[in-house]
DNA sequence: AGTTTGCGTTTACAGATGTAAACTACAGTT
DNA sequence: AACTGTAGTTTACATCTGTAAACGCAAACT
């Protein structure tokens, strides 16, 4: 069988898509349409265009159910948050992905049990962190700090 | 005096350019156009585009210095840093970014002070936490959670 | 002064993305 | 059986991105 591997991105809009999805486990393409709408100003034909790419791109399954599809998620919404967030993080010099977190901790809404998870994590890493991280924005051989 | 806000995004490639002026500071183009390429297998044409765009977009300014410029950053770092996080986190489900930062930071080497200074905010952050937060993925009025 | 060299600008072009209309085919209705 | 509505597919098209060649002009060299 084929390795469920996708390779493709998952773009803005089709985000959105996949969120819907994501929430209800499954969903007919009339739903997923219903609430889209509801959040955007798009029209049917461009969600159904978005849905269409997501299944060409092995992000959705559909399983045939009468006159009409029923499609799943084939990428677990975890696994699409951390590769877009690595993506992210990997074209950001090495050295200010730190402040980057602090940041975006800063700005973001997190619940207690998230924000003790996180500490424990970041007390753990913390015995074998580095003193320092170099900057990496240079080319190999120069020595940079931004 | 215009106001000098960045309303356009700076695309990936982008990136890797802006990254060489913020760590230098300011820097010709022979010079960009040097470090860059010994990073990405980039012709110097495709360098000077992406300058070009760079300017443009109000990104990068330009000081003449005899027949050629000096560029230097017009945005800094950290901010394009929080804007692209942001933008990620944005479109990613309220109730799962906790999670997405738990893994990006677990992937994510830190230095020390780093750590102790995420650790810090984070205290100071559960304080005022709330106990949970709502799934966002769904249209106002509909109760969801992924 | 003429020529070469190098810098910034213009033009090019394919593929990705956002946005959407048009079309096709089958299921359900009359 | 003919009709109609709707779900999925095709086609469309402007803009953005990645990638790069070609060009014009001024400085530097001869």
């Amino acid at each position: 069988m084929p390795t469920t591997e996708i390779t493709e991105t998952i773009t803005d809009a089709e985000w959105c898509v996949m969120r819907i999805v994501w929430t209800l486990g499954q969903a007919d393409s009339h739903t997923i349409i219903d609430l889209v709408s509801q959040q955007h100003d798009w029209k049917a034909a461009t969600i159904k265009t978005l849905i269409g790419r997501l299944v060409k791109k092995g992000a959705l399954a559909t399983t045939k159910n009468g006159r009409q599809f029923i499609y799943t998620p084939l990428i677990p919404e975890q696994t699409a948050m951390d590769t877009a967030l690595s993506a992210q993080l990997d074209q950001m010099c090495a050295m200010c992905r730190g402040q980057a977190f602090v940041h975006a901790i800063d700005q973001t809404e997190l619940s207690q049990s998230d924000i003790q998870e996180l500490i424990l994590h970041l007390q753990e890493k913390l015995t074998t962190a580095p003193t320092t991280i170099a900057c990496d924005c240079l080319p190999e051989g120069y020595e940079g700090s931004c």
